[in-house]
RNA sequence: GCCCGCCUGGCGGAACGGUAGACGCAGCGGACUUAAAAUCCGCGGCCAACGGCGUGGGGGUUCGAGUCCCCCGGCGGGCACCA
């Protein structure tokens, strides 16, 4: 940052610390981007929203970057005389805040509060025209509150269960642990070997609207495909059987015995392969045997230690107990299997139970392989010979003809799987099912920082609903961290009340939402943030959905497919009258920048890094050699992060805006140079300057007429400008918009030096300037208000006020166009013509083209090609 | 392992199947200046240069391919014992 540019205001032309606080300001006086809840008027709405923020300290470049990108649709959209919704909020519950109180002894409320405050700060220094009027966190007992009753509504309506399920358990935190906190197999605070444990917890039935989730993803036109996959795979549906398997024996349990074993699969064809059956360690059968076989028991506490941590998955190998049950087959009951216990065997996938058959199963073949069971294959490749086909270590999974099988012999794949369902139906002992892969959502979590379950637990009515004249259900302030666990579970005296429905004592729920919740419908209640309900149905009905949503594509599938889970759940509670919450999708890529290490290994920030002419770089201020790494995503651990403001200190808001807007595509990572902001800050002083030349020269109030033809050509530029920065703005690109504006600007500064006489030029060029002004303010938008205030100093007009400039298409026309020429496909010469010039005006043309002559001289032209304004393509044989 | 992106000058990137490299950054030359910074003007894919070669490599479709199709390679991301 050595060549940092002046701060003294008498040598900028754009003197952004004064003139940014100062459009600010004005903005906020005439209330620009205030709307009403339910607003009066015919303009038709538009709802712009970004993912609101975490308030994890300050802003990050990542946040930059996505609230510019919104800001840039809500101003280009107002522009072009949309009513626009464009609020801002905190999603402010979590669990840095917990362990911020733990680790320095804030109280996670008055760290949230500082936090929001000083990001607030932050994003108003960035001039987004947001309407802070409906700002709230999701701390705020007023909004979760709402929440409270929403759950409240979920639960009348059949959509929440409380059930028990197997959790990742920390016992030294005491708590309960996501699979992401889950690090080799310990707890990623604790350090401590995490268990499997069973839990009651409050589940939301999102599974009740898995084929909806799936089948409305083709609706979402102007979401990114990617996304939709993502979801579609998520959500995961499968189309199968599930069948039921004998026991030979009944095997007694604590709920009686058990007599069968039910199985889901996607391949009933290759039933006649099986070798084995595979139960899952948390199947209730295995629990049965494990009751009177200790090392069953053993082997099945050895898995549990493991956890579900996807990596210890990954990594743990292929492993089995066989409980010397067997069943019969069910189309051969006189064959028999055994059933092992497995622990690739997954209790919450299907029925938590598979037939093994290896010949066309990878897992299943390493299983047998391991364990020396059999392996039938009985799907013949196509053109394969079946006396010589064998399987090695390579399941076949491929298509073919059926064989080894019975009545299925001569099938190809997808017709045995028909008959053999069809006997499966036959023989009641099973069915064809579609099965999802999509779970219902736990949403109980053992914290302090989050939105209170609002539940009483009675010892004789159960699990009761808090009265909703009783909410919201407020979090206690008195709390402490001073030793693990939950801070309300250790609360004196919070979690004990009177059962509302008999009146004996009981107990609070002392978990808290998942986090995620807080967010799956804060979109909505910024249509009415001051709404005595969670949300205002008309006001509700006038916005939503969301038209554009901007966010980074990490939230791809969790927050995304919450969220649509949650309107079609409000929906069907009658909070909401749409099914799907966001009409658009925008997902920007990341901020990322070059890494430093000392020769120590220690990481460097940018700002303590010295390159050197040659390119070597050198810790600043010293001689020390430093690594230049790869360019990656900013992050804290790596060190190399930009501070926001700072920037913003050094170079103002809109250099910042316009840099992140123009050196790449939005949904592209960015990498931040400093010579790029250089040059953003560069362009910016230009631009201040260039109006400010122009409003010194007094030019007419109406165009003369007739114009010269300079003045006509800045002219038509400056239509051209419009509409393609307006067809770049539609289709996010703003990368191309910045362009396009950056050649208006070159072209009115070569007009400088333009015969001063000419009064239709300078018409022309105030036009153009001005044009350029309310072209670019959706980016920069202060430098906009200060060009345009210096250029019409006695009007006070605000440009975020003004309407979208239109092009004129009579000064869009082109006057005439320049054809390629080619000669078997290679340019050979270009040619002028005017505008939709026939056919034989451009092969004459063409052919006179001296170049093009000469390409064709001695050659017999065998065919014409004439695309009008575009090109002349003539083939040619000796 | 499966799925999805992406690959164009020194760099970021433009380009309805129709003049590849718009625009910016960095660079070079010049003007201004005692000098520097800033600013302004100009140049710029590569090569044996009236021509030829060029959008990761190889094939194909087409009058014409960065763009469409097939194969291969590289980079990035997502999912992952999902039966």
């Amino acid at each position: 940052m050595d060549d940092m540019p002046p701060r003294a205001a008498e040598r900028l032309r754009f003197d952004f610390p004064q003139e940014e606080r100062r459009w600010q300001r004005a903005w906020d006086e005439r209330g620009c981007f205030r709307v009403a809840d339910v607003p009066a008027g015919d303009r038709p709405k538009y709802y712009v929203l970004e993912m609101f923020p975490y308030p994890s300290g300050k802003i990050h470049m990542g946040h930059v970057r996505n609230y510019t990108l919104g800001d840039v649709v809500a101003r280009y959209r107002r522009a072009r005389g949309f009513n626009v919704l464009h609020p801002m909020g905190w999603d402010a519950f979590g669990l840095p805040a917990e362990n911020a109180a733990r680790q320095r002894g804030i109280h996670p409320a008055r760290w949230t509060r500082d936090n929001i405050a000083t990001m607030r700060a932050e994003l108003q220094r960035m001039g987004l025209s947001l309407d802070w009027s409906r700002e709230f966190a999701t701390c705020d007992p007023a909004y979760y509150g709402h929440q409270q009753a929403l759950f409240l509504d979920l639960l009348k309506a059949g959509l929440v269960d409380r059930r028990e399920s197997w959790v990742n358990w920390d016992p030294v935190d005491g708590t309960v642990l996501a699979n992401e906190q889950v690090v080799d197999g310990r707890g990623w605070l604790s350090g401590a070997p995490v268990e499997r444990k069973r839990l009651s917890q409050w589940f939301l039935r999102i599974t009740a609207y898995a084929r909806e989730l799936l089948s409305a993803l083709d609706g979402l036109g102007r979401w990114p495909e990617r996304v939709r996959t993502m979801q579609a795979r998520w959500i995961g549906r499968s189309e199968g059987a599930r069948l039921r398997f004998a026991l030979v024996a009944p095997a007694a349990g604590p709920q009686g015995a058990i007599d069968s074993v039910e199985v889901y699969t996607t391949r009933p064809d290759t039933l006649f392969g099986m070798s084995f059956l595979a139960i899952s360690p948390e199947h209730p059968l295995a629990a049965a045997v494990a009751s009177r076989d200790q090392d069953a028991a053993g082997f099945i506490a050895e898995c549990r230690r493991l956890g579900t941590s996807e990596a210890t998955i990954e990594a743990a190998e292929k492993r089995g107990y066989d409980t010397g049950l067997r069943v019969r087959h069910p189309f051969d009951p006189s064959c028999e299997f055994p059933v092992w216990i497995a622990n690739f065997v997954l209790m919450d996938y299907g029925t938590g139970a598979i037939f093994g058959c290896p010949a066309h199963d990878q897992r299943d073949l390493d299983f047998a392989r391991r364990y020396d069971l059999a392996v039938v294959p009985v799907v013949l490749p196509p053109s394969a010979d079946p006396a010589a086909f064998t399987i090695d270590d390579v399941a076949y999974d491929g298509p073919g003809t059926i064989f080894n099988s019975d009545f299925l012999d001569g099938l190809e794949v997808d017709a045995a799987k028909s008959a053999a369902i069809a006997r499966i139906v036959e023989l009641g002992v099973g069915e064809g099912v579609e099965n999802w892969r999509l779970r219902d959502w736990g949403v109980s979590r053992q914290r302090y920082w989050g939105c209170p379950i609002p539940i009483i637990h009675c010892p004789a009515c159960g699990p009761v609903p808090v009265p909703s004249a009783e909410l919201p259900v407020r979090l206690p302030d008195d709390v402490t961290f001073d030793r693990p666990g939950n801070p309300l579970d250790h609360h004196p005296t919070w979690k004990h009340v009177a059962c509302p429905r008999c009146g004996a004592p009981a107990e609070r729920e002392t978990d808290t939402f998942d986090t995620f919740v807080d967010s799956s419908w804060y979109f909505a209640r910024f249509c009415s943030p001051g709404a005595d309900v969670p949300v205002d149905p008309a006001a509700a009905r006038h916005w939503l959905p969301v038209d554009q949503y901007v966010g980074g594509i990490e939230h791809a599938i969790l927050h995304l497919l919450y969220a649509r889970f949650f309107t079609r759940a409000m929906h069907a509670t009658g909070h909401l009258s749409i099914d799907e919450p966001f009409a658009g999708l925008f997902t920007q890529g990341m901020v990322t920048h070059e890494s430093y290490r000392t020769s120590d290994g220690s990481w460097l920030y940018p700002d303590e890094v010295e390159r050197r002419a040659d390119g070597t770089a050198v810790r600043r201020g010293s001689d020390e050699p430093v690594a230049v790494g790869r360019v990656e995503k900013m992050s804290k651990s790596k060190r190399n992060t930009v501070d926001p403001g700072a920037i913003i200190d050094r170079y103002g808001a809109d250099t910042a805006r316009w840099f992140v807007l123009s050196d790449n595509p939005p949904e592209r990572d960015i990498e931040w140079t400093e010579a790029g902001v250089a040059g953003a800050f560069r362009f910016t002083q230009r631009l201040a300057g260039l109006a400010a030349s122009i409003a010194e020269v007094a030019a007419p109030a109406v165009a003369p007429d007739p114009l010269s033809d300079a003045a006509m050509a800045l002219r038509r530029q400056t239509h051209r400008t419009i509409a393609a920065m307006t067809e770049a703005l539609d289709q996010f690109a703003f990368n191309v918009a910045v362009a396009r504006a950056y050649e208006l600007a070159n072209a009115i500064s070569e007009t400088t030096a333009a015969a001063p006489g000419d009064a239709g030029l300078g018409w022309a060029r105030r036009e153009a300037v001005e044009t350029l002004a309310r072209l670019i303010a959706p980016m920069v938008p202060h430098l906009a208000e200060s060009m345009m205030a210096v250029l019409r100093p006695d009007e006070g007009a605000l440009v975020a006020e003004m309407s979208w400039p239109e092009a004129d298409p009579a000064l869009t026309a082109t006057l005439s166009v320049t054809v390629a020429v080619q000669v078997l496909g290679k340019l050979r010469g270009t040619i002028i013509l005017p505008p939709g010039a026939g056919a034989d005006a451009a092969f004459a043309a063409a052919e006179a083209e001296p170049n093009v002559a000469r390409a064709l001289a001695g050659k017999r032209i065998v065919k014409r090609i004439h695309v009008p304004d575009r090109i002349v393509n003539f083939v040619v044989a000796n």
